[in-house]
DNA sequence: TAATATTGGTTCAACATTGGATCAGATAAA
DNA sequence: TTTATCTGATCCAATGTTGAACCAATATTA
């Protein structure tokens, strides 16, 4: 059997707290409870409720109980939790948002160096000869436009979008849209974005991210 | 010289985690697995995921196990740390550039009900005494303008935007930059973007909202 | 108020799992 | 042959889980 139940108790804890579970007195069951619900033993428990108290989600009290703190929505933790359950289509509609102009930005403000970066990810995005190969340069690619803005707030927002679309009910979504024409339709709409950035020409960057990523969209949720 | 075992399953083993594998998780398998799996000594593979270490793809801990570094969970809350950090600057700029669009999606998609949240925000805001208050409810209402847009993913951006602005080198800010005059002038703007939302005219909400990020730009930044 | 029960906090010893390190011998390439 | 690599094995160190006992704070009940 594999090792770091506890985290596993945790990470299920979680889920059980985020989807409304104890929300009426905000009180969690006693250790003991759940050490035998859960069948393993109370330290363990112990240890995944400490990951919760640690994270903020949870508060404990000698002779009391363990209460949530989830009626918090401002907390930062609880905000990354709802993130992470992004829908596609939210998704693909915040990238819409984003990106166009984010390419905009980047035909206008991107160093000389900067573009090139976006070269090389674009070509070895179609040297790439498997699927997560070209997955994995296809996304720095777009990471690497982020990265032409100069503006750190909205790379991380690009970094985080990115590490919501790595988890793996993602993955096994992009894995069934992919095929070799797609590739090639991918590569030919990159290099479009890549001209009007070396060209300066901000709408044309813009509007030609939009349409790339019209065409993800339709790929991805088959519309 | 002897062929490289090692390095052909270094690269399997790279091929395998950027294909997604391990990434519910971000944990791989015991080296005495690997081992048996690839049919190969344990002292190989060790010698293998050497490789992915030094490579930063892994880290290791004795008597924890082997952990993928690109989904390590305490990556994206280093995100939001390096976040916490944005500056005033890029702050407004990504407002300019998502908060607009937020109004236009409003005008199109919100129903009676979000409209009317967002104008009960609007004239507390009016109605408020001192300056927290009002910078409380000015900021829940372009939280409800957000709200509108039925995206939760959009939603949980703005709230963490909020979350960054409310610390207290922000708060310095605003307050310096705060006065009764300009009180007023977000009054008359959030009321001009109101009417635009009430009116379903999504080209005029984004435009107020663009115009009233601008007067708040140049009152918190001084241009 | 006083006694009892409940609940989180702490510690401990035993065992299992896992990466870290080393070594002698076999294998394959230069 | 020489050299780097792989094999198979053994032991070590760090970590996690278990099961248990006891403590301290709080709540409930007599």
């Amino acid at each position: 059997m594999p090792k770091l139940v506890a985290n596993d108790i945790a990470t299920m804890l979680k889920k059980r707290i985020s989807s409304g579970e104890w929300l009426e007195d905000g009180r969690m069951p006693p250790e003991r409870d759940l050490a035998v619900e859960f069948g393993v033993a109370r330290n363990t428990v112990r240890r995944a409720v400490g990951f919760l108290e640690n994270d903020g989600t949870v508060v404990r009290h000698v002779g009391r109980g363990t209460f949530l703190t989830a009626t918090n929505p401002t907390s930062i933790t609880s905000m990354v939790t709802r993130m992470e359950g992004t829908s596609p289509a939210d998704m693909m509609e915040i990238r819409q948002l984003l990106e166009p102009a984010a390419a905009a930005f980047a035909a206008t403000n991107a160093s000389a160096t900067e573009l090139n970066a976006v070269r090389e990810a674009h070509q070895t995005a179609c040297d790439a000869k498997d699927m997560p190969d070209f997955e994995h340069w296809d996304a720095e690619f777009h990471h690497r436009v982020f990265a032409c803005c100069r503006n750190d707030f909205l790379k991380e927002i690009h970094n985080l979008m990115r590490a919501i679309r790595n988890q793996s009910p993602w993955f096994e979504m992009k894995k069934r849209s992919f095929s070799e024409e797609r590739r090639q339709a991918y590569c030919d709409e990159h290099q479009a974005i890549l001209d009007c950035l070396f060209h300066r020409d901000p709408e044309g960057a813009k509007n030609a991210m939009l349409a790339h990523l019209r065409t993800v969209e339709r790929n991805l949720l088959g519309r």
